[in-house]
DNA sequence: ATGTCTTTGTGAACGCGTGCACAAAGATGG
DNA sequence: CCATCTTTGTGCACGCGTTCACAAAGACAT
């Protein structure tokens, strides 16, 4: 039987192994002592509590450029995600096929969502079209959303949201590349602004609290 | 003089005004004592602190949906990025407009990067051209990256790299999801897993950490 | 000028997450 | 069957960030 120490997958991870250690135990994975843990068994006990084992049908509404890079990007599948539909407003883009799968109007949208049970929403519209899609999609029954448009939705309690802006990830390297172009120039200047707190190490490569809290809109 | 009180921007925003304040301070921001900030010289200080006032030119490599999504996307020009080139290896793309900037061959890309001093690079390829592409940039300069290939990148110390991977968004939304679903039947069960712990109120849309730092790649 | 009132800036306390360190558990060998 | 050795699971302490609470500062009215 394969098994791995929380020594190892926490070198491998960069993290603590107590924190591994205690992160499984919250998971109810047990572990043999003396041994380690089973990594198929393992495998399979983060992949179910992080929903992996499940297919998750989805709808992206808004087949622009983005929509249609969401359409073929690869890595859905692999996380238990599979593109249901594509729904866009134009009606010169309605059956015509992107990633393999044809585009439908949106003045189909409630059906599809409620004939593939999708629960979760991908809106890669226009801004302005966002909100008035967001709207027919918790009306129809989605209940999570992944919104890619330049806008704050509002919406109902039980509903999720999760933006994405494009922009602040390429905001956050230019503040630490500002930092690092002025940390030269820094020595023997007159009382300047009081040093934001760098980040020292930590080579990971995800988002993460390394910024402050509050930004402008 | 427009002001605003630390109380008003903490309510606005969701946060509390003692750490709004702490921050403000800490950027070097002064406020008058009885009345507030100074709206206009506070969204000067935030915007300089941040970057927000200066040009950052960048290079988008790999001019596919995503580069083409990115290339088109508006937010960057206000928040000081200007798309100081569109760089993809197919030469059928060469010389063809991309919103409104004609796209250059790889060969190019050193040459590129030292005309217009860029000093950050978007990477929008296949996983396979990203390492390579990668090289590339920190050899001619670049020093921040912002990646959006499956693929973790290798660089040397100085460099900063931000991966954005679009499925762990989703992934997040598909765990609370499978959560709001397992909730209703969680009452009466047998000892199952321990309950994981709920994100609570805080209806913010923006990537945080609200999910356990330990997962698979 | 003096007093009052508002709001800042910050020292101090609190709470939470991380890491340490160790006892309990089980495997393995004699 | 007992001893030893490895690794888990977790109580406890430390450190950091958030929040509280208040003194200092300035505006404004009298």
């Amino acid at each position: 039987m394969p098994t791995v120490s929380s020594e190892e997958l926490a070198a491998a991870a960069g993290v603590n192994s107590a924190k591994l250690r205690k992160d499984f135990s919250y998971l109810g994975s047990y572990g043999t002592r003396g041994v380690g843990y089973d990594v198929e068994y393992l495998v399979y006990q983060i992949s179910r509590e992080l929903g992996l084992t499940q297919d998750w049908p989805v709808v992206i509404v808004g087949i622009g450029n983005l929509g249609a890079a969401l359409a073929n990007y690869g890595g859905f599948a692999s996380r238990g995600f599979r593109v249901a539909a594509l729904i866009d407003a134009d009606p010169a883009m309605a059956g015509k096929p992107v990633a393999g799968i044809p585009v439908q109007h949106t003045d189909d949208l409630e059906k599809i969502i409620e004939d593939n049970g999708v629960s979760i929403g991908v809106i890669a519209t226009p801004a302005g079209a966002a909100q008035p899609v967001c709207d027919r999609l918790v009306a129809a029954g989605v209940t999570s959303i992944l919104n890619f448009a330049p806008t704050v939705l509002s919406v109902p309690d039980g509903v999720d949201v999760r933006k994405v802006d494009l922009s602040i990830e390429l905001q956050i390297l230019a503040f630490h590349e500002q930092r690092k172009a002025g940390e030269e120039a820094a020595a023997g200047t007159d009382g300047g602004a009081p040093a934001v707190a760098a980040r020292s190490e930590s080579a990971d490569q995800g988002p993460d609290g390394d910024v402050p809290a509050v930004m402008p809109a």
